[in-house]
DNA sequence: TTGTATGCGTTATCAA
DNA sequence: TTGATAACGCATACAA
């Protein structure tokens, strides 16, 4: 069923039947009614591959995620699914992409097969080749977090330097002389990944500004690792009274470790940092944090990148968001 | 940069281009080498659109999931990734559309709008309205779990009747009289979530053979109701000795009321069930479980995809798969 | 208010 | 071994 029959059982010609769909002419209202009556009859749907080709436009984004070997978080999942459900609002739908290395398969059939007129990119490094691949190929683009360079594009981030500094001050203003960072894995340090590498400079900025004994640790995304983690950590070094963190992973495991080590939440012990809500609450007690505001960054970025496929020339604009800390009931004044 | 630019530049004809690349013509191997040459070195690859429209189809597949309202399990987050890195084997790129009623946008454009190839459907009911819509529309779909009806189409599926049986067989030889089912959410039961209904037939039929108590109930996909569930359900019937459960998300949950309750597993309580694998190796300790094969499902689930929109008239395949309860450390004979 | 004709970038058929 | 050319289904500039 292609616009041609339509046109046929209507009785009319293939543009007037085309018009009549995009509301770009004027057609009498008679043969618009008769038209549309048509379509509903037949169920009709314009191909989206003709349709893309005259217009030079898919009406499709592409979202590239980690590849599929690495384990999303549930954080990086709630992204997939808001960031979906937001391009849906925008009758966009959204081809998604696994892809890490530079050299990846499905990512350039994305860009340089015009398969889509937008890419959100998720996970980007300080440094990220796909970020530099996306800029030369001109296809417009919106991170979610931000490359290191002034060639950064459009993107959308959390203040991860600002929030742990404040998750610190926080803690300094308890009373806390000891505190511990709990970050993301050691690799994703190394290859510049910026929530943990900003998360561990806002870390020691703050730390050194209130003259507090501090000490940063990575810790694999496994609820187990963060269970050996806290306690390697509490033996090695038993002063320490308060746990920052941006490993909401980890936290189950850190909560059972300190039940076991006798370091009972937040009588004798503090935990605040930067996670998903989801993870916050679960927390035993529920956790004072900062939210990841997953739906409302998803919201910004697709209108950005909205923006962006419709103005390719204006000038990138960056959104840092800076939530509030949620004052829940695991932390307290250290004894 | 187009095709027709191609073979300006290499002093031949579109056609021969097309051939070159696509190796359904013999081509010279000094112009095969030249057009690559010059391909090469302006990055040129084909126009997905144009060519999905010459060729009729668009080398995408959609993949359905629930709408982003619902939380996604981890299992079925599995699932996405799982059937993303298949479908990129198969040179397929996939589009992700989050749809559960019946008249979704979305997922409306994914098939009258010939978007895709074919549609993997998951989470789908025993009466599943998506299912049946596909089938009207004639698009190639593959279904992640099986509806009721003989008109079920191409799935693959995990026999949750069957296992959650042999669970119960393998709590009855070790001498457990009162086992209770911890299943999905009720409003899953409820609007016939095909795991969540056969896991409780099963279990029914089995406790029936084997002379057990047995009491079913269902739980929110939240640690936090695992925990509440578990501590209820000891409650009313101090008796049981064990659980069986399909829900990895209260799994956390359940773990704790389990422990403040003092019945340790496995000396004094048992616990088995279907599950992702991640989910039992985190359950402390380890959880003897039917690790439900996600990679596998996805693999079968794009493979028969890819068959069938090959071949659309062949008969409906389904792949009913039964894991091995891996033996891990939960169950003990009961005392 | 409507119809005709052209182009979008490929693939594939028909000639040579 | 290669080149011209007709689809593919739609949008739109140009006519009427």
């Amino acid at each position: 069923m292609n616009i041609g029959e339509i046109a046929r059982r209507a009785g009319v010609s293939r543009s007037t039947v085309s018009y009549a769909l995009s509301g770009k002419r004027t057609v009498s209202e008679v043969t618009r009614r008769r038209i549309l009556q048509v379509i509903d009859e037949v169920g009709y749907r314009p191909n989206a591959s003709a349709r893309a080709l005259a217009e030079g436009r898919t009406r499709t984004i592409g979202l590239v995620i980690p590849p599929a070997g690495r384990r999303l978080t549930p954080v990086q999942l709630g992204f997939v699914a808001s960031i979906v459900a937001a391009a849906g609002r925008h009758e966009l739908d959204v081809l998604l992409s696994p892809s890490g290395g530079d050299h990846d398969r499905s990512f350039e059939r994305l860009i340089s097969g015009r398969r889509v007129d937008g890419v959100i990119l998720t996970e980007v490094r300080l440094r990220d080749a796909r970020a530099a691949r996306l800029r030369r190929s001109g296809v417009p683009f919106v991170s979610i977090g931000h490359t290191a360079g002034a060639e950064a594009g459009c993107w959308v981030d959390l203040d991860y330097e600002g929030l742990i500094a404040r998750c610190v001050h926080h803690l300094a203003d308890l009373g806390h002389r000891a505190v511990a960072l709990v970050n993301r894995p050691q690799e994703f340090l190394d290859s510049g990944y910026g929530p943990a590498s900003r998360a561990l400079s806002g870390f020691t900025a703050a730390a050194a500004e209130r003259s507090i004994e501090a000490t940063a640790v990575c810790c694999p995304d496994e609820a187990t690792a963060g269970e050996t983690c806290v306690e390697d950590l509490l033996s090695i070094r038993p002063e320490i009274t308060a746990i920052v963190t941006v490993n909401e992973v980890a936290l189950p495991g850190m909560e059972r470790a300190l039940r076991r080590l006798g370091r009972a939440v937040p009588e004798r012990f503090s935990v605040t940092g930067v996670v998903g809500r989801h993870w916050a609450e679960e927390f035993h007690p529920p956790l004072t944090a900062a939210d990841v505001p997953v739906t409302e960054m998803a919201d910004r970025a697709v209108a950005l990148l909205v923006e962006r496929i419709a103005t390719p020339a204006a000038p990138d604009r960056h959104v840092l968001l800076t939530p509030p800390i949620s004052l829940r009931a695991s932390t307290a004044p250290a004894r």
